[in-house]
DNA sequence: TCTAGTGTATTAATACTATAATACACACAT
DNA sequence: ATGTGTGTATTATAGTATTAATACACTAGA
């Protein structure tokens, strides 16, 4: 058992992306990468229903969609864990595989706006160099 | 005039971002960066509609809300331009402030699947390429 | 004038998203 | 036993997103 409180979720409330399905990409994500490992312990609904000022319904329909997949598992009356099952960690071939979206989503944007390549890379440099 | 043929927008179906903003996104984008430039005709709502496979109304949700953002020109009975006002074309600085959130979305996604930063950039660097 | 092509308004129906207020079954520590 | 903390089911409400079928006013060319 960890910490929740180190599980950090955000929400991008002008994305257009449903609420619930931003906290299932992000908890897959890291489950994927291990940051959330078999067994872990996660924020409680409530917990980060207040956190977000979102309902609680919202946060447990993420959950339950998760665990459908089989990501978490629920323990009653205590609360929800990352699945011992299906949660292998991916190798980094696949977790790039993950990450295409985000890296053809940028290319395509920076397409539109008539960015060089160049301006793109040492434009992310910058950001990923803090 | 130019050809409105040359104007590709893409959707996708699968990533919970309705469609109609996502369409106005992209166009947003090509205006910015001048390949769409003042008084360039649009593809017509119903030749958009057929080449997605979505409902007329929907593209003409998107064409309705730019012109209220004073992007586009309604030309009764023609169709859509790009406005003469309100469409200078963008700085460098401020285009790479409107690929911003990408980069931003792309180093987070990154950062939860826990790849390193230079196989970030090395990925990106091949995509690029072709 | 006719015809085909613009965008749009209208009305209806369906599905999805999110909130709200309760209530329940369960676990655990006291 | 009691209280607090889990996730969840229920019901209701509201707003948004999308499709569908028509119809309208306008433009342009034959």
């Amino acid at each position: 058992m960890t910490n929740p409180e180190f599980v950090s979720l955000e929400i991008s409330p002008s994305s257009g992306v449903p609420i619930y399905r931003q906290l299932m990409e992000q908890i897959r994500r890291m489950i994927a990468s291990n940051q959330l490992s078999p067994g872990d312990g996660l924020p409680s609904v409530r917990q980060i229903a207040t956190q977000l000022s979102v309902n609680p319904m919202t946060i447990s329909k993420s959950y339950s969609l998760l665990e459908a997949e089989g990501l978490l598992e629920r323990q009653r009356g205590k609360g929800m864990i990352v699945s011992k099952q299906n949660t292998t960690t991916r190798t980094l071939e696949e977790r790039i595989d993950l990450l295409s979206p985000a890296i053809d989503e940028l290319i395509n944007e920076a397409k539109q706006l008539d960015i060089n390549s160049e301006i793109v890379i040492s434009e992310l440099k910058k950001r990923l160099g803090d």
